[in-house]
DNA sequence: GAGCTGTCGCTACGGGTCGTAGCGTAACGG
DNA sequence: CCGTTACGCTACGACCCGTAGCGACAGCTC
């Protein structure tokens, strides 16, 4: 999490609920102000607390505000629905509306974009936002296979391959729509996405089960 | 473009070597410090003009980055490969290039996450960035088209919704990629990507055709 | 209960950046 | 030659950052 609680250390121990007042209120400021002209100064006082306690917790504000943009990721869970499709459906529109609250539209993308040049803070969003949705992709493969659909599956490698090409497939294809694009990922754009996406796998399976002749994967009609 | 000439108007006229000199600047800076740490201070001491002059062709930090890594999108173009599923690639792999420069990965992202917060930023990026990419798969159709390949097509409204979704699908692969995944975006890739969506829309199309039953898009094998 | 330890709120400070104003100078057009 | 506009330079108030120092507070251990 954002503040190690030092164990078995003694002396007082961090209040909880500053925490939680501090992390909501960065969400508040987030959506007043965006990112650029958020202040710690700010968050601190809306959240009631002396701005050093936030230096005590949080190194800076890209820290800060990606722990109060990640926190919604942690509530994802996957409702069995049936279907792979539906699964999958739902993987997509998840996320989706956590990126309809505007304090993660913009927060999330500042975060992006200051992990480029930040190792430590890359890492930071790898583990609390990434492992958290790619787990949603692994729990429905797992759920259609166990219910007899057979999700492509190839060599143990090539499936590692096939399922990042998925999640960044997937997770791109929703920020670029409902960050640069600007258009709701709502769930006929769900559907649509949803649909390409498993019969072209489907097709990419059933191509790389007949090793040999490689198919152009054109439009489908004749070539040229 | 940044800053407009003002047509016939009298007086000295702005120096364009000054232009090119501050976005110049404005890349390099971007490569060292990264968007947060960039100060325009530091981009006209580098440029070698004043730093009034900045402020009088440009709004803010927002927009001066913006206009420093769009301009390599100009000199987007597409080499005629012959097929669909080359031209595909090629529309994955220019980006992917463009991406790879340091000072795209932090200056776009944080651009775009300011965009959120900011009407007239956003339709900026639409108008420099998104619109140059999207030409480039309008081109790339029209080749196909011409050269007798037939890309997925339905009617005109549903064409038009469907190049939406390939365009979200492909440019935000790469961005999730090259960014959040932080691997490669190599031509292996575009490869695996590209044939994964020519057989998802081929698939799709097929469907569509026959309007009635739609079929359920599983793993490809029995259904439960 | 006494003492230790670490947190909390508060205040104050130096350092840095922002955006603008004011001034004299430089370049171009009528 | 004169009006107009851009340029470089300097200076200024405003804001924010990050830290240090202080007294007070809350747990834990003995």
């Amino acid at each position: 999490m954002q503040s190690r609680t030092p164990a078995g250390r003694s002396g007082r121990p961090r209040s909880a609920a500053a925490d939680t007042a501090i992390l909501t209120a960065t969400r508040a400021a987030l959506v007043e102000l965006g990112w650029s002209k958020l202040t710690l100064g700010d968050v601190a006082a809306r959240a009631g607390v002396a701005k050093t306690t936030l230096h005590r917790r949080w190194a800076g504000k890209n820290e800060l505000v990606l722990d109060a943009v990640a926190e919604p990721f942690d509530a994802l869970r996957l409702p069995d629905r049936g279907t792979l499709a539906a699964g999958v459906e739902d993987v997509v529109l998840q996320p989706a509306a956590i990126l309809d609250r505007p304090e993660a539209r913009s927060g999330l993308m500042a975060a992006v974009a200051e992990a480029t040049r930040d190792a430590a803070l890359r890492e930071r969003v790898r583990t609390s936002i990434v492992d958290r949705r790619k787990r949603l992709v692994v729990e429905g493969r797992a759920r259609a296979r166990a219910r007899g659909e057979r999700p492509v599956e190839f060599g143990p490698e090539e499936a590692a391959r096939t399922a990042d090409l998925i999640f960044d497939m997937v997770a791109g294809a929703v920020v670029h729509r409902s960050l640069v694009s600007a258009e709701p990922a709502d769930a006929e754009w769900a559907r649509s996405l949803t649909r390409v996406l498993l019969l072209g796998l489907a097709g990419a399976a059933a191509a790389g089960e007949r090793e040999d002749r490689v198919p152009h994967a054109n439009g489908g009609a004749g070539e040229a």
